[in-house]
Formats: structure tokens, C-alpha cells, sequence
DNA sequence: TGTTATGTATAAGAATCTTATGTATGTTTG
DNA sequence: CAAACATACATAAGATTCTTATACATAACA
């Protein structure tokens, strides 16, 4: 997803807190609404979303329900339980790396 | 750099950061600095920090001065002019990524 | 009828990191 | 005084995550 190699390592927690948010979604929903979010700065590929979720699903943090909606598949991700509380976590973890990285960053702000 | 792996794609641009803060620095010394400034959640592993370092000076971002210290050798880094061009930039995407992070996990702060 | 949008999927390769190991000197501590 | 820890660099094997490319399928649009 995108050029920037920041975004590395962090798609597993954007998955998760959309989820978290949103109860379920679809994989081609996710990239959109990544996309809008971000004013279209974020764009998650296809090679780096399937493989993430069915990753997430297969270390229990997702379940998935496959619909038909005007004749397409669409595969519908939520948390699990234990998915939750992993997601409570991960966006504990990504507090403390945003705090981390500011204070790398701009340390002024430190005083 | 850690366990999380959040901090994927962001180590070249700390040690960046670093050294335009501090004119000079060598490597161990950016492991001890990165540790002090997140209070010990940032532990910078050799085998992340000399291959980046190697690789920034390969791309022509860093210059090389060796320096023996108490009989110790010490490689000193220091940012070259593309160098110096290239962490304005790398500093700006990082304010970009946290700032598209922040909207997709704290949504309600964009209102 | 060709392009764009919607929707999922995988495979090859690149990039970055972890873990383990190696070398060498200086300092502290039991 | 010997072992452990701190300082200081380096690399190699393997894991993880992503990009790029490709594939299949339906629907809408121009």
C-alpha cells in the first residue's frame, strides 16, 4: 500500500480498528474507505489486503460470511472475540509508536 | 527494531532525523539516543541499524568518518547535502503518515 | 465494445527487520 | 581476577510485509 514504506506494519491495525468500527465489512470496502479517509493519500493494494485478512482469520481474529450482492461474492470480515481484545492492543501499541515517533521527530515538543 | 511491528520502514528515517539534529553521529551512540528518547520502548538492533546505515551511505544521503576513541573504532555519520534534501522529505511523509494514522484510528478528532 | 468499477485471489520478487553469531576492547563487580 | 557487562562494528539466514503483475468474473458506462 502506497510508496511510502511507513505504512509497512500497520495494515493489520487499520483492518482491525475499521472492523472494530464498522462491525463488518468486505475486503473492496475497506480499500475505499481507507481511501476516502485519507484523502485518497492511503491506497491499500489488493496483494497486501487478501493476504492480511485471510491471515487475521486464520490466527482467529476475524470470521468471515460470504454474501451475493447483485451477483458479485463479497467475503464479510468481523472481530471475533478474541479479535477485540487483540484490536484493544494493537491500537494501544500504535499510540505508543506515534508517541515514540514524535518524540523522535520533534522533540521540542517534549518541554 | 522491537517487537511491534509498527516501526517497519521507519528506522532510515530516524537515524536521518538524528543526524540533522546532531551534525555527526555513530552508531551505537543512535541506539543509546533512540532508547533515551522513547525511554527504553525503542530498542534499535544492529543487524537493522549498520546494514541501513550502509545503505544510506551507498545511496549518496551520508558521508563516513572514522574516528578512534579510547582504542575503540568509531565510524561517524553525517548527512550530505542530497542528504539533507532527502530528510526534509522523508520528515514530511512521516508527518503525513502519522497525521492519515491518527484519522484512521481516532476518526472523532476530525470533526 | 472497450474501459472503468466492483470484487476476490495468488505468485514472484523486493525491502526491511529479527535472531544469531563473530570480532575486539574497556569497565565493573563478586 | 575472572566473569559479566558495556562499547563498537559487522554480516548471514530466515521471517514478515509489502509491490507488482496476473488472473478470473460481473456490471455499468461511454
Amino acid at each position: 500500500m502506497k510508496n511510502s514504506q511507513l505504512y509497512k506494519g500497520s495494515l493489520n491495525t487499520i483492518i482491525m480498528k475499521l472492523l472494530e468500527e464498522n462491525g463488518k465489512m468486505y475486503g473492496y470496502e475497506i480499500t475505499q474507505k481507507v481511501k476516502a479517509i485519507t484523502q485518497g493519500e492511503l491506497n491499500i493494494t489488493e496483494g497486501a489486503l487478501y493476504p492480511a485478512l485471510h491471515k487475521l482469520e486464520a490466527e482467529g481474529f476475524l470470521d468471515v460470511e460470504i454474501e451475493k450482492v447483485d451477483n458479485r461474492m463479497r467475503k464479510y470480515y468481523k472481530l471475533t472475540e478474541s479479535g477485540e481484545k487483540e484490536t484493544v492492543n494493537r491500537l494501544s501499541e500504535l499510540e505508543d509508536f506515534i508517541r515514540n515517533m514524535q518524540s523522535l521527530v520533534n522533540p521540542k515538543l517534549e518541554f
